[in-house]
DNA sequence: TTTTATTTTCAATAATTTTTGAAAGTTCAA
DNA sequence: TTGAACTTTCAAAAATTATTGAAAATAAAA
């Protein structure tokens, strides 16, 4: 396999891993583009590459950007922005992982953490399983929050994978 | 908050969360509805009470099912067919877990291991280093694969997690 | 068997999400 | 300042995904 073919399949390959997981293909593509890459590229090299619009380049990177994945690189004599990919994947999965859980998780584990009270005091046989069921996925949520905050904060996630390999 | 009230409220954010993720929206709050009821529901009840039509809750149902997460329940004297939810909130959660991983992620690990073979033997600088970023994305998926499917096989996920608390 | 109730399918339609591209905005060198 | 190079914005168009609903298929009852 000539290596552009293979970096071309990598490119498919993460934008349909992204759009079955509700990011955009684009930005997964932008993405997947600036992984491949070891120089920095602009906004009009990933144009071309991906063949997509000018404004649909720049907000891919802007959320990049956003995601705290993608960083600007300033060359010099060119006025032209350049952009290169965080390369430590643990990292980068990291980032992702704790973005998303802030923005779509959390959200959804207060409201959990509500229902849960609000239909504490049921009395019908109805209203204490719905409560039961509703308690049960809030406080599985919690724990599992709480592990991955630790690992999170620890920042020796690569470690801790270790250490999980090696107990269970 | 009434009874009623918070059901929906847990049925609309089951819903938005799974789009958000890859799961269709129906799909989602058919889930949530027979997740909050406690007893069996009918095609005709998950119509009236989710406001969709026949071909969608049936073609949601059947989702459920084939994930495993729904079962059909027949009531004597009675020619509808009625459904309930795995009500154990871990199992259905590693139900759902495994039948992602396996439609979705194993046939990406599977590109990335052959790239990661195809790239192998690349001697220009940039590709090495895109040879290096497959083989590392690749190797971290397998290390987490290797612990979920371990968590998965004991069927013990509930202790684990415990563990996981004790230790980190 | 025939009738009736129920489920399934799927082409057509609707809703949502993504992408485009050109105009507006910004930055910087001259 | 001015104007060229570059970036950002966003309404409109395109693409994708979800939903409908009625016809076909199936299953049970008469």
């Amino acid at each position: 396999m000539k290596l552009e073919e293979a970096k071309q399949q990598f490119i498919d390959t993460w934008g349909a891993l992204g759009s079955e997981w509700g990011i955009n293909k684009s930005v997964a593509q932008v993405h997947a583009l600036l992984l491949s890459s070891s120089n920095p590229i602009s906004t009009d090299e990933i144009m071309e590459s991906l063949v997509i619009s000018r404004g649909n380049a720049n907000m891919s990177i802007r959320q990049l950007i956003d995601y705290g994945i993608v960083y600007k690189k300033h060359i010099a004599g060119d006025r032209k922005e350049y952009f290169v990919a965080e390369k430590d994947v643990l990292k980068w999965a990291m980032k992702i992982a704790i973005m998303r859980k802030k923005k779509e998780l959390d959200p959804v584990m207060d409201i959990l953490k509500e229902l849960s009270v609000a239909t504490a005091n049921e009395k019908s046989d109805d209203g204490k399983e719905f409560h039961n069921t509703v308690k049960e996925i809030q406080e599985l949520t919690d724990q599992l929050e709480k592990i991955a905050n630790k690992v999170f904060a620890s920042n020796r996630a690569d470690l801790l994978i270790k250490l999980f390999k090696f107990i269970i």
